[in-house]
DNA sequence: TATGAATGAGGTTTCATTCAT
DNA sequence: CATGAATGAAACCTCATTCAT
């Protein structure tokens, strides 16, 4: 998988010094785009808040656009999640649980940076294909999981394990968009989402299960 | 429900010509919106497509924003999807089939105008309210009807309609936006689809049913 | 003979005010450039000289290098010369000191904007590209003069009349630059100017005068 | 004569690697203002070239300008060309002539450099004066050559040597640019040339000759 | 002497919006 | 109501030059 599909300008060795500009430039156009969102954002603005002038951003990015891959790039491990198969344990509903607790936690702490990314994929193709790339490795890892629950007996076979895990992992992405990027977060209760998404994960594809709700 | 949330313009007394030229405008911002996006429509590429001035789209409209806006209004019918309860039927499954059969295919057609929609909620919080009043409309005629089967003793009562719609309803749109309005469609076959999203939700919910694919 | 290399952005219609802007901007273009050089002449110089709003310059021309070429094409006729054979007579060398004479002073006239086309010509080959063709009417009218001065037996048949024509064009077009375009002047008297170009050009061709210094 | 009207950085004496370097500089500036042109050149393609750093440039240079400065004293002796009376021999159009192979060919050899000379000349008057230098001294040394043919009685007295030679060496120059600076070479034959400017310059002057072409 | 990152003035360019006709 | 030229704020971007190491 080539999540290179996004250039990123030829990265010249760098200094020590560079890597520190370069780096407080990512670090600023992180804090500028998750407050100001990417349009609003100007290249003067991150410069600003980087503490250098504007020529300096042209020493290692070419544009706007160029940046937010950068950044996209240093960020692309905080939502890594473990995905259905990475979780220990012989209840597959206890798995599922955890795995979407995992899943929502790490939205919860990256919402902005997830607002950001849905912002900047719906304006710019490039990035759509990259939020599609890292989607697909969220859905292709319960996709995998789902076929060897059918494999085990314990999920219902006449699903297709990667149309259903587009519609179980869509859900959940989309929840917890509404949930933690939108701010709407007044109106749920984390455990009671955690407990309505895994119900109907498990229910959906027929697990066994004694879920209930914490408070 | 106020859907007044995004204003438009005080619509002074027409006359016909005037309202021939308005309508006009719309027409042409659809399709220069759908076309290049609405951050890269201009409005001279708008009054070029309908035909008039540049200044005649200040008779009518204030901003991009505002035409947006009306174009909003003006095809809030095109995605009108009947919602579970008014499908008629005593084989709740069927009635479920049904109507995201219908959404699916409401989705399809107007997919550009929802594709648009996702950016420019995306972009002006504006929009991305009416986006959510639009989906929560959506979202509680679900949750009556699961709130009904519930009652009826034909779906899991253990689950919050409210949540649970979310889910499901949030589940059945991202789905429709992926296939349809990011062009993926060639990976999804139509009934697939909906064999999958419907088998889900009545399982999800446990309802009871003989679902089957069609081809 | 194809002048439009230079391309002109399409020249929609003009309404009459719309005309009166663009030719007031030429003519700007003309005071600055003449003034301040290519290089040098800003197009915030060009509007402000023209009582004008930076935005109306792309009105009508998308860069400096493309009003330039309107100026070009506006002042094209300024230069015409009549070459040889457009000056009636006999005497062959009266022919070519006419001749000779109308052509500096066209150069005279008009020396500040050949100093500009020669600075622009240098720079951009699409002005040099038209500065040869330009050139090359001259060349071309004057070789034919020889060629019908040899057929008369009136000049040296040995010399093929385009190189000839090269020669002597490039000759008083050189001399012409450095008199007046260069500002020069004080070195050179008007009269003897004509008086050596026109000696030579008749005793390299082998054309029998009589000339005499005019003072 | 004072060549030092264009002003080169006081040169502190050099360590045997600061020459180098410099040198090096000089060499690189060759190679980029004749690839790209003068004004498309960038300090940091020069440096580039020359396989140092930006900072270095500023030891040896303080401008681009000044660097070309130094590339044309480093070059000046490439176009030396004999002028008439460096040709020794009894017949004077065999001296014109050789005098006038002699220049062409350095020209050709040179042609990058003179097309280069002439873009600067014509942005900045520092280098048109120095450009008029060199070319005065081309022109008072044929100018001296023909005031002895005059004496000796083989040239026409009525022509002002010195307006006579700016007008024959004006020629010379003018085709060579055209026909090897900006390559069009394709339509000159050498040899052609070369019989066509001495046939006219001898002609132009009344001296006795019997030329012929070479193929 | 060499390095190369940092600087920032100053130009270009866009396009939503105004307004005189 | 319609016209479309004029407006100008606001962003972008370059590259010669500086300077700390």
């Amino acid at each position: 998988m080539n999540e290179k599909t996004v250039e990123e300008g030829p990265r010249k060795p760098l200094t020590p010094r560079g890597e520190r500009t370069r780096g407080s430039l990512v670090a600023a156009a992180r804090v500028v785009f998750e407050r100001d969102g990417y349009l609003d954002a100007r290249l003067t603005d991150i410069t600003a808040e980087a503490g250098c002038s504007t020529g300096t951003f042209y020493t290692y990015f070419t544009s706007k656009e160029e940046i937010f891959a950068a950044l996209m790039e240093a960020t692309k491990n905080e939502m890594l999640h473990p995905g259905l198969d990475h979780v220990e344990g012989d209840d597959p509903a206890a798995v599922i649980e955890a795995s979407n607790r995992a899943y929502l936690e790490a939205y919860r702490r990256n919402a902005k940076l997830m607002r950001l990314m849905e912002e900047v994929a719906n304006i710019d193709p490039k990035f759509m294909v990259l939020r599609q790339q890292r989607a697909r490795t969220f859905v292709e890892r319960n996709a995998q999981s789902i076929a060897d629950l059918q494999q085990r007996g314990l999920a219902d076979p006449e699903l297709d394990p990667m149309m259903a895990s587009r519609a179980l992992s869509g859900m959940i992405s989309r929840l917890a968009f509404g949930a933690f990027a939108l701010g709407d977060e007044k109106e749920y209760s984390f455990e009671e989402l955690l407990y309505t998404l895994t119900s109907i994960w498990c229910n959906g594809l027929r697990i066994d299960h004694q879920l209930s709700r914490k408070d």
